[in-house]
DNA sequence: ATGAAAAGGGGGATTTTTCCCCTTTAATGT
DNA sequence: ACATTAAAGGGGAAAAATCCCCCTTTTCAT
């Protein structure tokens, strides 16, 4: 009989932590420690060492310290921690980062309870988990290899924000210290990475990749 | 000792519904009789007449059948069951949409069991159930009179949708068979009844209200 | 060390967008 | 019946976005 798995669930909707809080605990192989609304009060939660759990499942979507972040930071401070993504939506390149941060499985928030108990007993035991829809993205993007991986520097994110908003290429211009040109040459740049052919298709993008969140 | 009041929970997160359900059933005075994915298969559950429930939970942000048209429908043809209205965004336009379509609460999804607790009492015994967050969002909105409620015409939306994609303004204008002057004619109401000054706002707009959806 | 990118910027032309003022036709209210 | 308003459309101009070809400086890997 191994000991009973601790887990910790980190998502702002509070409502829904709360509910598969209980959920979880119906398992009865599982105890969920608490749950908190974002990373940086998991962050806190964890200053004292006795509130260390095997497993946390973590929503990507939250504001102030989001998934990929707490992730990251869980991996580099904890190690180990097991880290369960959690997400509404499936888009690629989402799953991927949150790969990359270290997340060892990741889940839709339409799957059933017991995929949900499959998944951390997989994590638990073989140390991953990987479902076929998250498998065949990731293989898809894989397969288009590394020279359609168009990573956005710091300085073309920055650009592609001002982007969503009013503001003329001139006055972005301005914001940021650049000359118009510079900031037409990354217009251009972008328009050729993400094949698109107009400032609509910027902003586009930048809304599904969550570079710019409206409201 | 009143009868035991039962809920029907509609969410196309089945784990989020899951889990609500047994939070529900902890309650000790509710019982969820089922929950389903969305409208569509609310209606068939229905069908079978021992299936009503006192009391709804709709989710709004649903495929199929939107939480508008499920209450829409419901209050029709069930005008006894009662809709209390879950959506994870605060956006006044949706509670107002809400609210019309017959809901007798709005929730979000980050509030506390002992909140949600309180909303199925007030529902049942009140008939309603508004919380302060919601109050302040209507008011503003009646405050701010009829002359700002810009309802968008069929004709609006359906420019304002192209204009979310790559196309100009005479490609829209060809697709929707109208002169690249009336196209013009649409943009330059819009700009003024949405306050805004450019394509950008139009796709900004589009997409807060959901009238686009990216993915 | 040196050639190749990468980052910042310029000139200039073409389309699109944005703006303002104006006409016609059809529907609507009083 | 008549005024009003809404919907579709036009002319023309200024501003912004888009595109293409060019230059310099720095950085960086072989």
């Amino acid at each position: 009989m191994r000991p009973v798995v601790t887990i910790v669930v980190v998502d702002d909707h509070s409502l829904f932590a709360q509910a598969l809080e209980n959920l979880i605990n119906s398992f009865g192989e599982f105890k969920v420690l608490y749950h908190v609304k974002n990373g940086q009060e998991f962050v806190k939660k964890l200053a004292h060492i006795e509130n260390v759990p095997d497993l946390a499942v973590i929503d990507i979507n939250m504001p102030v310290m989001d998934g990929v972040e707490t992730t990251r930071w869980l991996k580099k401070n904890y190690p180990t921690v097991n880290v369960i993504a959690l997400s509404m939506d499936d888009d690629e390149p989402t799953i991927i980062r949150m790969l990359r941060a270290g997340a060892r499985g990741y889940l839709l928030k339409d799957i059933s309870p017991t995929i949900l108990h499959d998944a951390f007993k997989d994590v638990i035991d073989k140390g991953f988990y990987y479902s076929n829809c998250i498998t065949n993205h990731v293989l898809t993007s894989l397969h288009r290899g590394k020279e359609a991986d168009h990573e956005l520097k710091d300085r073309e994110v920055e650009f592609l924000k001002l982007a969503c908003t009013e503001m003329t290429y001139k006055e972005i211009a301005g914001a940021m210290c650049l000359s118009p040109k510079t900031i037409d040459g990354y217009r251009e740049s972008l328009f050729e990475k993400l094949q698109i052919k107009s400032r609509v298709g910027l902003v586009i993008y930048a809304i599904k990749n969550k570079i710019y969140k409206p409201e």
